[in-house]
DNA sequence: CAACCTTGTTGCACGATACACAACAATTTT
DNA sequence: AAAATTGTTGTGTATCGTGCAACAAGGTTG
């Protein structure tokens, strides 16, 4: 696959404008990019031009610009999954009392496209466009077992519980597609526990997963077997439906 | 100022998938930007590597790719405006029992970056990431009438009421200025109507703008003065809350 | 307040790279 | 099954992006 590397440049440079707290210099840019100030100057005004970045004209550093905004919006809205899952979201937060959540599987990575927030004062909350691991969560961890997705990144450590040994996932995930669903027992934040489901479309490949996210208080071990019954069962219905999407 | 052309026409693929209902095929690519099938290829490749792009294997069409959603998430959560404009949103919408919208630039065009609902059943509904014109909605005059924008755009006619005449234009944003805020009297939406205010910074320079939409029967002519007091009277609080932002 | 330093932008010549063309591969249509 | 349409991949060449350097613009220090 070839590649048109100043494209490339600056699409990581979106992704850098994306993780850095408080924008980018044009040097720092350079140093990192390993390139020419002049180049690293070049990239970020193409940039800023199409609003993909903005210029901070204090700092004259630079910040990632609205205009991606408009661009998740047009992603957002022309997803079917999303506009079909929705009613099945609000139905799994109601019947569990816990924060539900779509997620699809995005560079290697989780990314949650909606969620349906509970009234309880002590909850979950997960912002659309967030993207986790895929070896420590309960979306992730569906994804990987019913999908084509390899765990070819680190297995990095964010708990005593996550499972960082990639023979014990993969029995792990084994599990996981025996029960027909996953659950994440405080292995990527600590006092929350998970339970998730895959999402199937017409075809029976799996296009995302769908889940709930409560503290570990409320979701107690005892209760896991009634709560997972539930959101496998909304999960079916979900799945169901979208076969007849198209 | 100097551009990165294959840069440039990345971004420019961007815009197209977004416009587009049902994706893009190489071909139509290549037509669109007026280069060869194996420099649009190419390009998109690159896009989708990164995961901008997403490629239907069925329709082998290429769709925008759920990556915009994660830099979306980073624009809106570290936007100090949107924080600090909460609050007041939330206020607006009681006080007035309409959605109250955020709004800030973004080429030459108005972008909504936050909203709060009114629980009626008949509301005026506005996405997060949408994009208006300047010249027809109370939001993009109070940018054009108290920032340092120009219209130099084309001033679309929407409806009868739409102003599309630049002189007469000039002499309505003088009259805005005056009021100290904008009214959008079915200029682009038939049946809406909207009051927006200016938000100002510690410089006093224009970040934004926030305000109402309603329902023409609801948001009559008479109501309009009482209306425009609120709108304004918060307007004011944020804007002062703004100046101690930093 | 001037001299110095750091940072961002712009010209310019060279060299890498992205382009057009073409051939091939893969599907779809007739 | 043949033909047509579409997407990908080599390849030589011209263009475009790069590094270098000079300049411009603030910011800092003596």
């Amino acid at each position: 696959m070839s590649e048109i590397q100043s494209l490339a440049r600056g699409l990581r440079i979106l992704d850098l404008l994306s993780q850095s707290q408080d924008g980018i210099s044009i040097t720092e840019l350079a140093g990192t990019l390993g390139v020419d100030k002049g180049s690293a100057s070049r990239l970020m005004s193409t940039l800023a031009h199409y609003g993909y970045a903005e210029k901070n004209g204090i700092t004259r550093r630079f910040h990632l610009g609205v205009q991606v905004v408009s661009l998740s919006r047009s992603v957002l809205t022309r997803l079917p999954l999303r506009e079909a899952a929705k009613p099945y979201l609000r139905q799994l937060m109601e019947q569990t009392g816990e924060c539900a959540h779509l997620a699809v599987p995005a560079q290697g990575k989780v990314m949650y496209i909606d969620q349906v927030e509970s009234p309880a004062t002590l909850r979950v909350n997960a912002q659309v466009g967030t993207m986790n691991p895929l070896h420590c969560t309960a979306l992730g961890k569906v994804l990987l077992a019913f999908g084509d997705l390899d765990f070819s990144n680190r297995l990095d450590t964010f708990t005593s519980s996550t499972i960082t040994d990639p023979e014990t996932l993969r029995l792990h995930l084994d599990e996981v597609r025996r029960l027909g669903y996953a659950v994440d027992d405080e292995e990527f934040d600590l006092g929350v526990r998970c339970i998730a489901v895959p999402v199937f479309d017409f075809r029976g490949k799996v296009v995302g997963s769908m889940g709930i996210s409560g503290p570990a208080t409320r979701v107690t071990l005892e209760r896991l077997p009634e709560l997972a019954a539930t959101v496998v069962e909304i999960g079916k219905a979900l799945s169901e439906r979208m076969t007849f999407t198209h």
